[in-house]
Order: structure tokens, then sequence, then C-alpha cells
DNA sequence: ATGGTTGTAACTGTTTTTGTTATAACCTTA
DNA sequence: TAAGGTTATAACAAAAACAGTTACAACCAT
């Protein structure tokens, strides 16, 4: 990898704006927020309606939040817009050596501590919720 | 990305060779140990050469680590091989409408919580030693 | 001088990401 | 019912990153 993708912090975008405002946001209008294209926009509240994050309303437009912005952790959101494949962070070399005593152990041995390292920063996301983030923009 | 690059197993592969045996590694050797190209394997071992960790003989062959097995951390394996891009994990979406009071923010606020993500998983890393790594393939 | 080694450049095929166009399906309202 | 704005989704393209490969220069003990 390079980065974890912007889709991530679109989704957060995403979410944000329709948290903020009383009146419906269309993907149009999100579009225009987040400075994209309105496809990228669907697609993403496409993958938060999924993950039971969201209300979409096909025909008539707009979205609103299916949980309170309480209960909404940027957990749920990095995990709905799954950015990793197997919601695994960290990928290890495949079919070592196993006549090798660290070709043998080196993908249990990794295994644990990086699923340890990952489940660090996770935490962190469980930590902070929508509503928090809300009350920065105002 | 996906996932974090494979770099990063292999280079914890490659000392942990290097710090368990007596002989000397050469980086054929190595990679029959991982099972991949020596090509990888030698520019792996650039990098972690250029971050200090490594010794490494040309001519003659083999490399031995530049510090003692509990110096050297997960964390310092995983900057070595500088898998992200300016030392961020996460990628934010560029150019939002500033018109926007979340377009406007976004990026300031999703820094420092994204910042302290990493810095958790990256503690977790800075956590274990090659020498606690050691223990375990004996 | 030879032979094994490291250091690198150049190239390939695959995958992911981001953005785009196009089109079907949906729903209000006039 | 027709029109207009919307969501849903497929198909495609350009760019970047990854893992691997070939090739070759530079290095060094024997």
């Amino acid at each position: 990898m390079k980065q974890i993708s912007t889709r991530f912090s679109i989704a957060v975008h995403i979410l944000s704006v329709i948290a903020l405002s009383s009146n419906d946001c269309t993907g149009d209008f999100i579009a225009g927020s987040v400075n994209t294209n309105p496809v990228i926009i669907r697609r993403i509240m496409g993958m938060l309606k999924k993950a039971g994050l969201l209300e979409v309303r096909p025909g008539i437009g707009g979205a609103t939040l299916r949980k309170s912005p309480e209960e909404i952790t940027l957990l749920d959101i990095y995990r709905a817009v799954n950015v990793t494949e197997e919601n695994q962070l960290f990928r290890i070399h495949e079919d070592p050596n196993i006549q090798c005593p660290v070709g043998r152990n080196i993908e249990s041995v990794l295994q644990s501590e990086l699923r340890e390292a990952q489940a660090a920063m996770e935490q962190r996301l469980a930590h902070t919720t929508l509503s928090q983030l809300k009350a920065k923009f105002e």
C-alpha cells in the first residue's frame, strides 16, 4: 500500500454533512462539498447504507442517519468502507520456507503481534463518535 | 491501499534470520528462507542499511545487526521500509469546498484524530523488540 | 584472475484507486 | 401520465504501487 484510501475520509465527510444539515442532502450536493464526482459519493453512500449507517431514498433523493451520531464511531465508518482486505491491515508474505525455523514460525509470530497493533489503532478509532466530530464543525 | 506491503513482514523475517544465525547470511540464503527473488531481499536490506539497522558487506557477502536485538523494535523496522508516504497511514481527500463548514474543517479535524489512531498502532509496534521475536523462534 | 556476492536500473504483469460516461430504476409533482 | 431530478450500477480509463524478473556493474577474498 501506500496509504489508506480516501474512501474513509470521504465517508466521514459525507456523514458529517448529513448529521449537520437539517434539510435533505442529495449526492450531488455532498459531491459539491467534498469536491469530487457524484458517483464517488453514491458509491461510498452505498457502502454506508450496506453497513446500516445510512438510509438513502432513491428517486426522491437525500439520506438520513440510521443511528444517532452518538452511536456512530470512526471505527464503524472505517469498517463500512472496507478499506482493507479481510479486515487485515498488515499483509504477510506467503509460502516461506518451512525448513527454516524462522520461515516455519514467522506467520504465526507476526500475526499475533500485528493483530494487536491493528487492534490498538481500531480501539482509538472506536473512541471517537460522529457526535464529537459534529461539535467541532459548529 | 489495500494492505500494508509485505516489505514489512519480509524485513522482520530478514532481521530475524540474521539475529538467529551465527554464520554469515547472504541475500541468496535469506531469499531461500523467505522464498522469493534475491533482488527483493537486497532491496529491503538496502532500506534496513539506510535506516542504520544493518551493516552489509559488499563483495564478501552477508550482513550483521548494527544494534542489539533488544534495541530494535518493530516500529524501527516498520519505519525503515517506509511503507507509507510521509509516514502518514491515512490519506485525506484534497481540496474540499471551503464554502461548507464541513469542507472547511474536515482536514484539521480528521488529521488530529487519525494521527492519534496511527500513534496508537505505532506505540504497540514500538513495544515489541527483535529480541522478543527471536525468543519465539528458538 | 576467478567466483561469489552486493547494488541498482529497467522492465513486466497484476491490482488498487480515483474519476468518468452511460444507462436503468425510482419517485414526486404538475 | 409525462417530466425532471434523483439513486444504483456497470463499464471503462489513467495513474500508481507491488512483486517479481533479468541484466549488469562494482566489490572483495582467495
